[in-house]
DNA sequence: TCATAGATGATACACTGTCTCATAATTGAC
DNA sequence: GTCAATTATGAGACAGTGTATCATCTATGA
Protein backbone atom coordinates (compact mmCIF):
# COMPACT_ATOMS: atom_id res chain seq x y z
CA UNK A 1 0.00 0.00 0.00
CA UNK A 2 1.20 3.21 -0.82
CA UNK A 3 2.23 5.55 2.00
CA UNK A 4 -0.68 7.89 0.83
CA UNK A 5 -3.09 5.16 0.80
CA UNK A 6 -1.73 5.00 4.52
CA UNK A 7 -2.32 8.28 5.31
CA UNK A 8 -6.08 8.38 3.67
CA UNK A 9 -6.86 5.03 5.50
CA UNK A 10 -5.74 7.30 8.45
CA UNK A 11 -7.76 10.26 7.50
CA UNK A 12 -10.98 7.94 7.48
CA UNK A 13 -9.92 6.09 10.71
CA UNK A 14 -10.22 9.99 12.35
CA UNK A 15 -13.52 10.44 10.62
CA UNK A 16 -14.78 7.11 11.94
CA UNK A 17 -13.98 7.69 15.45
CA UNK A 18 -15.21 11.44 15.73
CA UNK A 19 -18.93 10.23 13.40
CA UNK A 20 -18.63 12.25 10.45
CA UNK A 21 -17.91 10.66 7.16
CA UNK A 22 -15.80 11.13 4.32
CA UNK A 23 -17.64 13.70 1.76
CA UNK A 24 -16.47 15.12 -1.69
CA UNK A 25 -15.61 18.68 0.69
CA UNK A 26 -13.51 16.71 2.45
CA UNK A 27 -11.87 14.28 0.07
CA UNK A 28 -10.96 17.72 -2.20
CA UNK A 29 -9.09 19.06 0.46
CA UNK A 30 -7.26 15.64 1.61
CA UNK A 31 -5.90 15.05 -1.95
CA UNK A 32 -4.94 19.12 -2.06
CA UNK A 33 -3.11 19.01 0.96
CA UNK A 34 -1.56 15.96 0.25
CA UNK A 35 -0.68 17.15 -2.92
CA UNK A 36 0.99 20.22 -1.79
CA UNK A 37 4.68 20.99 -2.09
CA UNK A 38 6.56 22.04 1.66
CA UNK A 39 4.43 24.87 3.19
CA UNK A 40 1.20 26.00 2.32
CA UNK A 41 -1.21 28.64 2.98
CA UNK A 42 -4.91 28.49 3.74
CA UNK A 43 -5.73 30.48 0.74
CA UNK A 44 -3.25 29.01 -1.62
CA UNK A 45 -5.68 25.44 -1.01
CA UNK A 46 -8.58 27.39 -1.42
CA UNK A 47 -7.31 28.43 -4.67
CA UNK A 48 -5.56 25.07 -5.91
CA UNK A 49 -9.33 23.26 -4.22
CA UNK A 50 -11.30 25.65 -6.76
CA UNK A 51 -9.17 25.01 -9.65
CA UNK A 52 -9.22 21.21 -10.25
CA UNK A 53 -12.43 20.55 -8.94
CA UNK A 54 -16.03 21.78 -8.25
CA UNK A 55 -16.65 24.54 -6.18
CA UNK A 56 -15.42 23.92 -2.79
CA UNK A 57 -15.72 27.01 -0.20
CA UNK A 58 -12.84 28.75 1.47
CA UNK A 59 -15.20 27.56 4.88
CA UNK A 60 -14.79 24.10 3.84
CA UNK A 61 -11.43 24.41 3.22
CA UNK A 62 -10.52 25.98 6.55
CA UNK A 63 -12.98 23.28 8.47
CA UNK A 64 -10.90 20.37 6.60
CA UNK A 65 -7.87 21.64 7.66
CA UNK A 66 -8.44 21.40 10.80
CA UNK A 67 -9.81 18.19 10.78
CA UNK A 68 -6.49 17.21 9.04
CA UNK A 69 -4.70 18.49 11.27
CA UNK A 70 -6.11 16.99 14.42
CA UNK A 71 -6.42 13.72 12.77
CA UNK A 72 -2.45 13.98 12.19
CA UNK A 73 -1.65 13.88 8.58
CA UNK A 74 -0.46 17.41 8.54
CA UNK A 75 1.29 20.01 10.51
CA UNK A 76 0.70 23.71 11.02
CA UNK A 77 3.98 25.73 11.05
CA UNK A 78 4.00 28.87 13.20
CA UNK A 79 6.41 31.64 11.72
CA UNK A 80 4.74 34.66 13.58
CA UNK A 81 4.11 35.62 9.83
CA UNK A 82 -0.01 37.12 9.33
CA UNK A 83 -0.72 34.09 8.23
CA UNK A 84 -0.71 30.23 8.92
CA UNK A 85 1.49 27.92 7.32
CA UNK A 86 0.73 24.09 6.92
CA UNK A 87 2.59 21.15 5.32
CA UNK A 88 1.68 17.54 5.30
CA UNK A 89 3.62 14.90 7.15
CA UNK A 90 3.73 12.15 4.94
CA UNK A 91 6.81 11.62 2.83
CA UNK A 92 8.38 14.46 4.21
CA UNK A 93 12.30 14.09 6.28
CA UNK A 94 11.18 15.64 10.01
CA UNK A 95 12.43 18.90 9.61
CA UNK A 96 12.36 22.34 11.43
CA UNK A 97 12.82 26.04 10.61
CA UNK A 98 14.87 29.19 10.93
CA UNK A 99 12.98 32.12 9.91
CA UNK A 100 14.49 36.11 8.89
CA UNK A 101 12.82 38.16 10.50
CA UNK A 102 13.64 40.84 7.77
CA UNK A 103 13.06 39.21 4.22
CA UNK A 104 11.35 36.20 5.91
CA UNK A 105 13.70 33.33 4.06
CA UNK A 106 13.03 29.99 5.84
CA UNK A 107 15.86 27.46 5.98
CA UNK A 108 15.14 24.29 6.72
CA UNK A 109 17.41 21.67 8.87
CA UNK A 110 17.07 18.36 9.91
CA UNK A 111 14.64 17.43 12.75
CA UNK A 112 17.34 15.68 15.66
CA UNK A 113 14.76 14.60 17.77
CA UNK A 114 15.42 16.83 20.34
CA UNK A 115 11.78 16.96 21.62
CA UNK A 116 12.23 13.61 23.64
CA UNK A 117 13.79 15.82 26.70
CA UNK A 118 10.18 17.45 26.35
CA UNK A 119 7.58 14.79 25.88
CA UNK A 120 7.43 13.56 29.62
CA UNK A 121 7.30 16.94 30.99
CA UNK A 122 4.19 17.31 28.64
CA UNK A 123 2.78 13.64 29.21
CA UNK A 124 2.61 14.21 32.65
CA UNK A 125 0.21 16.80 32.32
CA UNK A 126 -1.83 14.18 29.98
CA UNK A 127 -1.26 16.88 26.98
CA UNK A 128 -1.52 14.73 23.91
CA UNK A 129 0.85 16.11 21.38
CA UNK A 130 0.22 15.77 17.96
CA UNK A 131 3.80 17.56 16.59
CA UNK A 132 6.05 20.04 17.66
CA UNK A 133 8.06 22.53 15.86
CA UNK A 134 11.25 24.17 17.04
CA UNK A 135 11.53 27.75 15.13
CA UNK A 136 14.55 29.80 15.40
CA UNK A 137 14.42 33.37 14.20
CA UNK A 138 16.99 35.76 13.22
CA UNK A 139 18.64 37.55 10.59
CA UNK A 140 19.68 35.64 7.46
CA UNK A 141 23.17 36.19 5.65
CA UNK A 142 22.25 37.84 2.93
CA UNK A 143 19.96 40.70 5.16
CA UNK A 144 23.15 41.03 7.85
CA UNK A 145 25.70 41.89 5.01
CA UNK A 146 22.74 44.18 3.18
CA UNK A 147 22.86 46.50 6.03
CA UNK B 1 22.29 48.14 37.56
CA UNK B 2 18.71 46.79 37.79
CA UNK B 3 17.73 44.02 34.88
CA UNK B 4 15.20 46.38 33.06
CA UNK B 5 18.28 49.93 33.02
CA UNK B 6 20.61 46.97 31.21
CA UNK B 7 17.97 45.81 28.64
CA UNK B 8 17.59 49.93 28.14
CA UNK B 9 21.06 49.96 27.17
CA UNK B 10 21.11 47.38 25.01
CA UNK B 11 17.98 48.83 23.78
CA UNK B 12 19.49 51.97 22.99
CA UNK B 13 23.04 50.52 21.94
CA UNK B 14 20.85 48.85 19.04
CA UNK B 15 19.07 52.37 18.40
CA UNK B 16 22.73 54.24 17.94
CA UNK B 17 23.91 51.15 16.21
CA UNK B 18 21.18 51.27 13.12
CA UNK B 19 21.11 55.33 13.30
CA UNK B 20 18.15 56.15 14.83
CA UNK B 21 17.43 58.20 18.33
CA UNK B 22 15.66 56.94 21.28
CA UNK B 23 12.53 59.47 20.66
CA UNK B 24 9.26 59.70 22.90
CA UNK B 25 7.36 57.12 20.88
CA UNK B 26 10.12 54.36 21.23
CA UNK B 27 10.80 55.21 24.97
CA UNK B 28 7.14 54.65 25.42
CA UNK B 29 6.71 51.22 23.23
CA UNK B 30 9.95 50.32 25.25
CA UNK B 31 8.09 50.86 28.86
CA UNK B 32 4.93 49.23 27.96
CA UNK B 33 6.47 45.94 26.37
CA UNK B 34 8.43 45.76 29.34
CA UNK B 35 5.70 46.40 31.80
CA UNK B 36 3.76 43.78 30.34
CA UNK B 37 2.79 40.24 32.23
CA UNK B 38 3.33 37.16 30.25
CA UNK B 39 2.64 37.45 26.47
CA UNK B 40 0.91 40.02 24.98
CA UNK B 41 -0.59 41.07 21.77
CA UNK B 42 0.57 44.12 19.28
CA UNK B 43 -3.01 46.03 19.72
CA UNK B 44 -2.69 45.04 23.71
CA UNK B 45 0.04 47.15 23.43
CA UNK B 46 -1.55 50.16 21.50
CA UNK B 47 -4.06 49.99 23.94
CA UNK B 48 -1.27 50.01 27.21
CA UNK B 49 0.66 52.78 25.61
CA UNK B 50 -2.67 54.95 24.38
CA UNK B 51 -3.98 55.07 28.41
CA UNK B 52 -0.81 55.92 29.88
CA UNK B 53 0.95 57.93 27.61
CA UNK B 54 -0.26 60.99 25.26
CA UNK B 55 -1.39 59.76 21.85
CA UNK B 56 0.79 56.97 20.51
CA UNK B 57 -0.17 55.65 17.11
CA UNK B 58 -0.56 51.88 16.11
CA UNK B 59 1.94 52.73 13.37
CA UNK B 60 4.45 53.34 15.80
CA UNK B 61 3.52 50.59 18.23
CA UNK B 62 4.25 48.07 15.30
CA UNK B 63 7.20 49.97 14.49
CA UNK B 64 8.34 49.42 17.74
CA UNK B 65 7.88 46.50 18.38
CA UNK B 66 9.91 45.07 15.16
CA UNK B 67 13.07 47.21 16.82
CA UNK B 68 12.48 45.52 20.00
CA UNK B 69 12.88 42.26 18.20
CA UNK B 70 15.58 42.98 16.53
CA UNK B 71 17.37 44.80 19.35
CA UNK B 72 17.02 40.71 21.14
CA UNK B 73 14.48 42.21 23.73
CA UNK B 74 11.48 40.70 23.14
CA UNK B 75 10.60 37.28 21.38
CA UNK B 76 8.13 36.82 19.21
CA UNK B 77 6.15 33.53 20.40
CA UNK B 78 4.21 31.99 17.11
CA UNK B 79 1.52 29.63 17.97
CA UNK B 80 -0.53 29.79 14.42
CA UNK B 81 -2.77 31.94 16.45
CA UNK B 82 -4.79 34.75 14.03
CA UNK B 83 -2.19 37.13 15.71
CA UNK B 84 1.26 37.87 16.60
CA UNK B 85 2.45 37.07 19.99
CA UNK B 86 4.97 39.13 22.12
CA UNK B 87 6.96 38.41 25.39
CA UNK B 88 10.10 39.97 26.61
CA UNK B 89 13.27 38.48 27.80
CA UNK B 90 14.61 40.07 30.72
CA UNK B 91 13.36 38.78 34.02
CA UNK B 92 11.57 35.72 32.76
CA UNK B 93 12.70 32.64 32.93
CA UNK B 94 13.30 30.86 29.41
CA UNK B 95 10.42 28.45 28.65
CA UNK B 96 8.97 27.10 25.78
CA UNK B 97 5.02 26.75 24.99
CA UNK B 98 2.41 23.42 23.87
CA UNK B 99 -0.72 25.03 22.70
CA UNK B 100 -4.08 23.54 22.35
CA UNK B 101 -5.46 23.08 19.09
CA UNK B 102 -8.64 23.22 20.57
CA UNK B 103 -9.17 25.70 22.83
CA UNK B 104 -6.19 27.33 22.74
CA UNK B 105 -4.50 26.93 26.26
CA UNK B 106 -1.08 27.32 26.54
CA UNK B 107 0.91 25.12 29.06
CA UNK B 108 4.91 26.50 29.24
CA UNK B 109 7.44 24.50 30.49
CA UNK B 110 11.04 25.47 31.23
CA UNK B 111 13.67 25.81 28.49
CA UNK B 112 15.87 22.43 28.66
CA UNK B 113 18.88 24.10 26.23
CA UNK B 114 17.82 21.86 23.83
CA UNK B 115 18.47 24.01 21.15
CA UNK B 116 22.36 23.98 21.04
CA UNK B 117 22.02 20.91 19.08
CA UNK B 118 21.21 23.33 16.28
CA UNK B 119 22.95 26.54 16.24
CA UNK B 120 25.94 25.05 14.83
CA UNK B 121 23.96 23.99 11.58
CA UNK B 122 22.73 27.28 11.29
CA UNK B 123 26.23 29.45 12.17
CA UNK B 124 27.42 27.71 9.20
CA UNK B 125 24.95 29.09 7.37
CA UNK B 126 25.78 32.62 8.86
CA UNK B 127 21.87 33.10 10.22
CA UNK B 128 21.99 35.15 13.12
CA UNK B 129 20.13 33.61 15.54
CA UNK B 130 18.10 35.77 17.78
CA UNK B 131 15.84 33.45 19.62
CA UNK B 132 14.74 30.05 19.15
CA UNK B 133 11.19 28.92 20.68
CA UNK B 134 10.16 24.96 21.07
CA UNK B 135 6.66 24.84 19.85
CA UNK B 136 4.51 22.02 20.91
CA UNK B 137 0.65 21.45 19.64
CA UNK B 138 -1.88 18.57 20.65
CA UNK B 139 -4.98 18.21 22.45
CA UNK B 140 -4.80 19.09 26.47
CA UNK B 141 -5.72 17.56 29.06
CA UNK B 142 -9.73 18.80 29.35
CA UNK B 143 -10.48 18.53 25.73
CA UNK B 144 -9.46 14.77 25.23
CA UNK B 145 -12.00 14.35 28.48
CA UNK B 146 -14.57 17.22 27.16
CA UNK B 147 -15.13 14.84 23.73
C1' DT C 1 17.80 80.22 12.31
C1' DC C 2 17.21 77.34 8.83
C1' DA C 3 17.45 73.21 6.02
C1' DT C 4 17.44 68.42 6.06
C1' DA C 5 16.41 64.03 7.53
C1' DG C 6 13.94 61.26 10.38
C1' DA C 7 9.69 60.13 13.25
C1' DT C 8 4.97 60.20 13.90
C1' DG C 9 -0.23 60.01 13.56
C1' DA C 10 -4.11 59.27 11.00
C1' DT C 11 -6.03 56.64 7.93
C1' DA C 12 -6.72 53.52 4.18
C1' DC C 13 -5.96 48.98 2.73
C1' DA C 14 -5.80 44.11 1.63
C1' DC C 15 -6.14 39.96 3.64
C1' DT C 16 -7.17 36.36 7.07
C1' DG C 17 -9.75 33.22 9.69
C1' DT C 18 -14.36 32.77 11.75
C1' DC C 19 -19.26 32.83 11.81
C1' DT C 20 -23.97 32.54 10.23
C1' DC C 21 -27.58 30.68 7.90
C1' DA C 22 -30.15 28.99 4.16
C1' DT C 23 -29.68 25.17 1.08
C1' DA C 24 -27.98 20.64 -0.22
C1' DA C 25 -26.55 16.06 0.67
C1' DT C 26 -26.49 11.96 3.32
C1' DT C 27 -28.09 8.56 6.40
C1' DG C 28 -31.15 5.42 8.70
C1' DA C 29 -35.91 3.94 9.71
C1' DC C 30 -39.77 2.24 7.86
C1' DG D 1 -37.92 3.48 -2.38
C1' DT D 2 -39.55 7.35 0.56
C1' DC D 3 -39.25 10.33 4.10
C1' DA D 4 -37.44 12.70 8.13
C1' DA D 5 -33.57 13.97 10.69
C1' DT D 6 -28.99 15.03 10.79
C1' DT D 7 -24.88 16.66 8.94
C1' DA D 8 -22.16 19.22 5.42
C1' DT D 9 -21.73 22.87 2.39
C1' DG D 10 -21.47 27.48 -0.07
C1' DA D 11 -21.92 32.19 -0.06
C1' DG D 12 -21.17 35.99 2.00
C1' DA D 13 -20.68 39.00 5.98
C1' DC D 14 -17.65 40.23 9.55
C1' DA D 15 -14.19 41.92 12.80
C1' DG D 16 -9.57 42.16 13.44
C1' DT D 17 -4.62 42.35 12.02
C1' DG D 18 -0.45 44.05 10.23
C1' DT D 19 1.28 47.08 6.50
C1' DA D 20 1.66 51.14 3.60
C1' DT D 21 1.05 55.88 2.58
C1' DC D 22 1.63 60.51 3.18
C1' DA D 23 1.24 64.93 5.15
C1' DT D 24 2.74 66.97 9.34
C1' DC D 25 5.74 67.45 13.13
C1' DT D 26 10.32 67.16 15.49
C1' DA D 27 15.17 66.98 16.14
C1' DT D 28 19.70 67.81 14.67
C1' DG D 29 23.65 70.16 13.02
C1' DA D 30 25.60 73.71 10.11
Amino acid sequence: MSKLAQEKEKFVRYLNKTGVTLTHGRQTVFDEAMKAHGHFAPEELVKQCQSHHRRVSRATVYRGLNELLEAGLIRKTAFGEKHQHFEHIYDEKPHHHARCIRCGIMIEFPDLKEDKVYTPLLEQQKFKILGHEMHFYGICKNCQSGK
